[in-house]
RNA sequence: GCCCCGGUGGCUUAGAUGGAUAAAGCACCUGCCUUCUAAGCAGGGGAUCGCAGGUUCGAGUCCUGCCCGGGGCGCCA
C-alpha cells in the first residue's frame, strides 16, 4: 500500500554536517575526473560493526562504473578530498570493495553528553513539523461493546504515533470518529431490550448452542416463551448488565419502549462511558470525538453527493445511488446510498475526509485495522476527485492481535463474546506492559501477545520492565552518590573527554543515534523502532552499570566519576524521552 | 478467482534509501550476589532469511512466478 506521500530527506544536525562535507568532497573528486553530472545517490550509514568505524560511505563504489576506475582508487581520492572535515573526522579507511569507513573524533562524541543534558526532555525532538497541523484518527470504534485487543493495539499505535509526531513539532490532533446510528446500533438496542424482557420473564434466552449455527437452529420459542433475542445480537455479558440497569431504574415500565429509542441510547451511553474510561486508563486523551451525525446535520453528505454527481461520478441503479469508482481507476463501483435511502458508510467517510481538510489539517493519518483496508482507496479517490489533496491522507494499517497463554493461542470470537477485552488484559499485566507489548511490533505484521511473558513472575523476562529498570538504575547511582555524600556534578563539572572505555563509546554512539531514530520512526510512521532502540540502549546500559569489576561509576577519581555520572544522566534522559513517546512510565525506583 | 499484509534459529520478532561475518528476546546449557537494587551480568549451542528464477560489483531487502498463513472482495462499519 503506497498510501504515503513522499517526504523530504531528514537528518540530524551532526549527520547533516558530515553529509555536507562528504557531498563537497565527492563534488571535488568528480571535478578532478572531469565529470560535472549530478552526484550519485550515495549513503552514509551508521556502521554495524565497531571495526567499520562510526559511519560508512558507499560513494566510491557507485562511482566506479561511471568513472571507469577501480572503486578503491576512487575511495582514496575521496578520502584525500575529505581530509579531516574541519576536525570532525579522526580517521578514515578504505575497506572491502570500496567502502570509506569514518571514525569521528572522540571529542565530538564525548561532548554529546553536554548536548543531551542541556536539551533534556527535548533531546531528539525536531521542528520538521513546525507550523503544520496534523490529525491522527484512530480507535473510532462505534459504541457497541468494550474495546477488544484489536482496538487496544490501534489505540496504543495511534497514541504513540501522535506522541512521536508531536515530538517532531507537528500540531497534532487526536481524533475519534464514531456513529451512533445505523444497523449495528439498532441491533445493539434490540439486544438490550431482549435481555430486559428476559430478565422480566417475558422472553426466553436462546441457548448458547443456537448461536453456533444461527441459520438453522434458531427457533421462535424456547421453554414455552418466545425468543426475542436477535440471532446476530450482541451476546456479551455487558448487554445483560445494561438491561439490568434499565430494569433497576425503570422497572417494567419500558416493556413497550422501542428498542431503537431508549434502549439504544442507554446502551450507547453506558458503553461509550466505558470506552472512554478504558482509554483514559491507558493514558490516551482524544482532542476531538467526531460524531458522524454532525455531517448529516451540517449537510455535508448532500454536498459531497452533489459534488460527485456534478462530475458524473454518481449514478442511480437498482434503486440505489452508486459511485462511479471505475472512472477513478478502481476495480468496481460501490453503493453510496442504499435503496432504503440510508447512506452506506462510504458516503459519510468521503464527506468526513473532505471536512478534515476544510478544518485546516495539512496532513491526515488514518489508523485502521486490516479489515478496513479495502475501503481506503475508494475514499481517497473520491476525495481527490472532489478537489482535495488526497496525497495528504495517509493510511497506517495494522494487523490483528492474537493472544498466547500457556504456550497456546487463545481462541477469540466476537459472535460468542469470548473475546478478551483491553480492560481485562490491562488488569492482568498493567498499563506499562500492555502499552509496550502493543507497540513493539511493526503495525502491518500480526502481533502475538504472549501473556506468559507479559505477566511472568520472573519480571526479568519482561522487556517493558527491563527498560524501566534500566531507567531506575540511573537513579540508583544518584541515591548511592548521596549516600556516600558525593554531590552530583554540575554541567561544567562534567568533563566528557574522560570517557574512553569502549563500552562508554558504545553507549555514547547509541545516545547520538536517538535523534535520527526518532526522525526515521516519525517519517515512516513506525513507532515500533523506538521499542527496539530502547531495548538496545538498555542492553548496553545494564552491563555497564553492573560491571563493577572493570570500572565503577562512583570511584575515588572525582573527575572520572563526574564524567560517568554525566553519562548516566544522559542515558536517563534518552530512556525517559523514548519511554515517554511510548507512553510507558518512568519509575525512579523499582 | 481477484486485491492487501506477512513467511528470518525450537517460539516471538528487528533488519530506513540494496552493502561488509543476518540482529535481539524467550526457551535450552554453563558460570556470577561481601558489588552502584541479581527485576541484573558473562559465556555457549542453534538460520540453506518460504521455494525457484531474474536485475548487478553486491539481494533478507528490488522484479517475475509459485507455495503456505492471515485479512478482505456487502445496499455491514
Amino acid at each position: 500500500m503506497t498510501a504515503r506521500p513522499s517526504k523530504p530527506i531528514l537528518r540530524s544536525p551532526m549527520r547533516e554536517q558530515l553529509l555536507h562535507k562528504i557531498h563537497d568532497a565527492i563534488r571535488l573528486v568528480l571535478t578532478q575526473w572531469g565529470d560535472t553530472d549530478e552526484l550519485p545517490p550515495f549513503t552514509l550509514e551508521v556502521s554495524r560493526q565497531a571495526e567499520h568505524g562510526d559511519f560508512a560511505c558507499n560513494a566510491a563504489m557507485l562511482l566506479a562504473k561511471r568513472l571507469k576506475k577501480n572503486p578503491r582508487e576512487i575511495a582514496q581520492t575521496l578520502m584525500d578530498a575529505l581530509g579531516s572535515a574541519d576536525g570532525l573526522i579522526a580517521r578514515a579507511e578504505i575497506a572491502g570493495p570500496g567502502f570509506v569507513n569514518l571514525w569521528l573524533s572522540s571529542a565530538r562524541w564525548q561532548t554529546l553528553i553536554r548536548e543531551i543534558l542541556q536539551a533534556g526532555e527535548h533531546y531528539g525532538a525536531s521542528k520538521i513539523g513546525a507550523g503544520k497541523k496534523l490529525q491522527v484518527e484512530f480507535v473510532s470504534a462505534n459504541p457497541t461493546g468494550p474495546l477488544t485487543l484489536g482496538h487496544g493495539r490501534q489505540a496504543i499505535l495511534g497514541d504513540s504515533l501522535a506522541r512521536l509526531l508531536a515530538f517532531c513539532g507537528y500540531d497534532v490532533t487526536r481524533e475519534y470518529y464514531f456513529n451512533n446510528g445505523g444497523r449495528q446500533m439498532r441491533v445493539l438496542g434490540h439486544s438490550v431490550k431482549a435481555r430486559y424482557l428476559e430478565l422480566l420473564g417475558k422472553a426466553a434466552s436462546p441457548p448458547t448452542e443456537w448461536f453456533e449455527d444461527p441459520e438453522n437452529r434458531w427457533q421462535p420459542t424456547h421453554c414455552g416463551l418466545s425468543v426475542v433475542f436477535p440471532s446476530d445480537g450482541y451476546q456479551g455479558e455487558y448487554i445483560v448488565q445494561i438491561a439490568r440497569k434499565v430494569l433497576d431504574q425503570h422497572g417494567d415500565a419500558w416493556i413497550s419502549e422501542p428498542e431503537d429509542q431508549g434502549f439504544r441510547l442507554v446502551a450507547q451511553e453506558v458503553i461509550f462511558a466505558e470506552i472512554r474510561t478504558t482509554l483514559d486508563r491507558l493514558g490516551i486523551v482524544f482532542d476531538v470525538y467526531y460524531n458522524e451525525t454532525t455531517l448529516y446535520e451540517e449537510g455535508k453528505l448532500d454536498a459531497a453527493l452533489a459534488a460527485l454527481r456534478a462530475q458524473d461520478l454518481a449514478y442511480e441503479a437498482d434503486g440505489a445511488v452508486w459511485i462511479r469508482a471505475t472512472k477513478l481507476g478502481l476495480d468496481r463501483d460501490r453503493v453510496l446510498v442504499k435503496r432504503t435511502g440510508e447512506p452506506t458508510y462510504l458516503l459519510p467517510d468521503i464527506a468526513y475526509h473532505c471536512e478534515k481538510f476544510r478544518r485546516g489539517f495539512d496532513y491526515v493519518i488514518d489508523v485502521q485495522g486490516a479489515d478496513h483496508i479495502e475501503q481506503f482507496p475508494f475514499v481517497r479517490a473520491a476525495v481527490a476527485a472532489l478537489g482535495c489533496d488526497a496525497e495528504r491522507i495517509e493510511l497506517v494499517m495494522h494487523q490483528f492481535v492474537t493472544l498466547t497463554r500457556d504456550g497456546e493461542q487463545v481462541k477469540q470470537s466476537t459472535r460468542r463474546a469470548t473475546f478478551v477485552t483491553v480492560d481485562e488484559l490491562v488488569e492482568d499485566v498493567g498499563i506499562d506492559v500492555f502499552r509496550f507489548f502493543m507497540v513493539q511490533r511493526k503495525a502491518e505484521g500480526h502481533l502475538d501477545f504472549d501473556l506468559d511473558l507479559a505477566k511472568s513472575s520472573e519480571w526479568s523476562k519482561n522487556p517493558a520492565i527491563y527498560l524501566q529498570y534500566a531507567y531506575a538504575r540511573t537513579y540508583g547511582i544518584e541515591r548511592k552518590a548521596a549516600e556516600i555524600q558525593r554531590a552530583m556534578p554540575t554541567l561544567d563539572e562534567i568533563d566528557a573527554t574522560r570517557l574512553e572505555l569502549p563500552e562508554e563509546i558504545e553507549l555514547l554512539k547509541k545516545l547520538a543515534e536517538f535523534p535520527d531514530l526518532v526522525l526515521q520512526a516519525a517519517r515512516a510512521r513506525e513507532p515500533h523502532h523506538l521499542a527496539y532502540f530502547l531495548r538496545d540502549l538498555a542492553g548496553l546500559w545494564h552491563p555497564y552499570h553492573q560491571d563493577g569489576k572493570h570500572h565503577r561509576i562512583l570511584s575515588e577519581d572525582v573527575g572520572l566519576t563526574n564524567a560517568r555520572i554525566g553519562l548516566a544522566l544522559a542515558v536517563r534522559t534518552v530512556l525517559a524521552n523514548g519511554l515517554r513517546l511510548l507512553g510507558v512510565s518512568t519509575p525512579e525506583r523499582m
